[in-house]
DNA sequence: CTGTTAGCGCTTTCAA
DNA sequence: TTGAAAGCGCTAACAG
């Protein structure tokens, strides 16, 4: 490493003292213009750059955030991390990415190093739950870094939350296919121990349940949010005596499995079997035949996730503010189950038919 | 903030120097098993943790590495992060990830960031070149922090960088086009100030002459890596006079935009024209209509990329690594350019086709 | 085996 | 308006 000039370095050169070229630097009210002039100067001359880390040591702020998702090859996750970086770079704050993959123990190692990195707030989109999970959880709390849920939440009092209503998303999802005429529904849902598939799932219950339909359990399939297990649920389906006429699945992922399985084996979408996703993964509005999918907003998610960590490191020290944000999700109508031809009425849809 | 406990805490309570709470902590040799039993204890007991930002001032090094894309929610550039993070993670090293949105000044501004939080070295895979990218390029240089380019790289003598041939995967597309009997092959290329594209034109030149193909300009259109532009450029095309039977697009989202279009327009795929694109995005194998496309071993790339630095790391200060690793590409066929109907005759075709 | 001391680069009272 | 000195939390050379 070549040597990094410091603010010795100039007062050295100077002959004033670091203090005075740390309050030059800093604009300070009470330096005179003169030496301010000529430090600036001299420093840009000997290329000095503010090291960071001694800031971050004395004062206390790393003007870093920590955020942690299962992936970031999701387009969901890429966007609310753009939401995030949108908001928080001009305030001159750093991101640092970490992934879990859904992988119990590298959430908590992400958690811990973000810590140890003495970030100054902590986004996250929780796995699963567990016991470890929950102690990593603690530990931001004890430490009273600023913590906030997008998405994948987990409900705690005084700590802020960014989602969206996914039991409306799960709720309208359904009605959609109910007022295409669709008589027998089927679900993919997620894991059931998370909060959002748990939701979804309920919205899918009630949605039948307003309309009189009948629910049933055989129609529930567990899946990953992944497009072999949209193949594998897909054939469950079919093996039933009455197999169903519509699906909706909290998983984009999963949904197309379903409509590549279903045109391998030459059933007609959406005609025969009307499809619904969750998420709006850029694919589902490329594919020739577009996928019907809940938009989540993950780009303002992103942006009002930063803006509540704002308020929160404003207000810091004073009592605690929680916010509960709640989006309205979107139903993009497309292709995969819209069956009359009038195309007009879904504005999503007049943008992408070609 | 509640109060961190620190070393001194520690030391206070058990009625030793902080020296040796930090040497135990370390598992330094000469510490009685006794002490470092006890600090440890005592140590969990405080809920202690390191304070990363202290280590990282007086060691100089952070353990933080930096990388800078245009886009995280491109498969690619998320796929070799992942393999960056991977290989790093376990070295306890911290990834920070940047966007550019392949605008000039983020990039400067990132790289400056990324200077200022004193990382042990940075990847970059640069936009199109100006002036202010060099400064910057050369600030890092000058400051002897180890830097990696990947797949957009610069070439500068000393410098490692990791990239494919993009050559060898413009010639194959287009030689396969070729096999194909096509006959009159068209290029989206994209910003020809870039390096990689620049090769991948190269390679599709070279092919058509190596096959006594004539070369027509009107047949080379400049495209973002964009759908919208893919749609644009086909329009452009079907205006000829002898419109093209195939194209080689340098990005796959022009790729798709151009079999929108054509699809829009009735022309069959790939009767009556060809496609191939450029990257494995994962919908050019979701689509119903699968698009031939060349991969770039991103994970493999961030791995490689990864090692590089590290070894970089191992052997600083005496003289200088200068590895330029390259990657070979592979055409992946698929239906957007298959005529023959004989699927057996390539491997991920097998294993897409339902 | 453990204590003392100094210093990483910066900011910030307290004096002058 | 500027200087002196202390301290953020940690490590490492030097003593003992």
């Amino acid at each position: 490493m070549a040597k990094k000039t410091t603010i010795y370095d100039i007062a050295k050169k100077l002959n004033i003292t670091a203090a005075t070229v740390s309050r030059a630097l800093n604009n300070n009210q009470k330096i005179s213009q003169a030496t301010k002039d000529l430090v600036l100067k001299t420093a840009s001359s000997m290329n000095y750059e503010q090291n960071k880390l001694a800031l971050a040591l004395k004062s206390g702020k790393s003007n870093t955030v920590g955020v942690i998702v299962p992936n970031i090859n999701r387009d969901f996750f890429a966007s609310v991390i753009s939401g995030i970086e949108e908001t928080l770079y001009p305030k001159g704050y750093h991101v640092i990415i970490c992934q879990t993959h859904d992988i119990k123990d590298f959430e908590v190692k992400n958690i811990e190093a973000l810590l140890n990195a003495q970030v100054d707030g902590i986004f996250i989109s929780i796995s699963k739950a567990n016991e470890d999970q929950d102690k990593a959880i603690n530990r931001i709390l004890q430490k009273n870094v600023p913590l906030i849920f997008f998405d994948r939440k987990k409900t705690i009092d005084g700590v802020s939350c960014v989602t969206i209503n996914d039991f409306e998303g799960g709720y309208k999802a359904t009605q959609h296919l109910i007022d295409q005429g669709c008589k027998r529904i089927a679900h993919f849902c997620g894991d059931l121990t998370i909060e959002i598939y748990q939701e979804r799932f309920r919205g899918y219950k009630q949605a039948l349940h307003d309309n009189r339909y009948a629910f049933k359990q055989d129609y529930v399939i567990e899946t990953k949010s992944d497009v072999e297990e949209g193949h594998m649920a897909l054939k469950k389906l079919l093996k039933l005596s009455l197999p169903p006429d519509a699906i909706f699945s909290s998983s984009d992922f999963a949904a197309l499995g379903a409509i590549q399985e279903l045109k391998a084996q030459g059933i007609r979408i959406p005609e025969e079997i009307c499809v619904v996703g969750f998420s709006n993964e850029p694919f589902t509005k490329f594919m020739e035949l577009s996928i019907t999918t809940v938009d989540q907003s993950p780009i303002e998610m992103g942006k009002i996730s930063a803006n509540v960590f704002l308020e929160q490191m404003k207000n810091s020290g004073k009592s605690k503010i929680e916010k509960k944000v709640v989006l309205t999700p979107e139903l993009l109508i497309r292709k995969s189950s819209l069956k009359s031809t009038n195309y007009a009425q879904n504005e999503d849809l007049k943008r992408n038919v070609g």
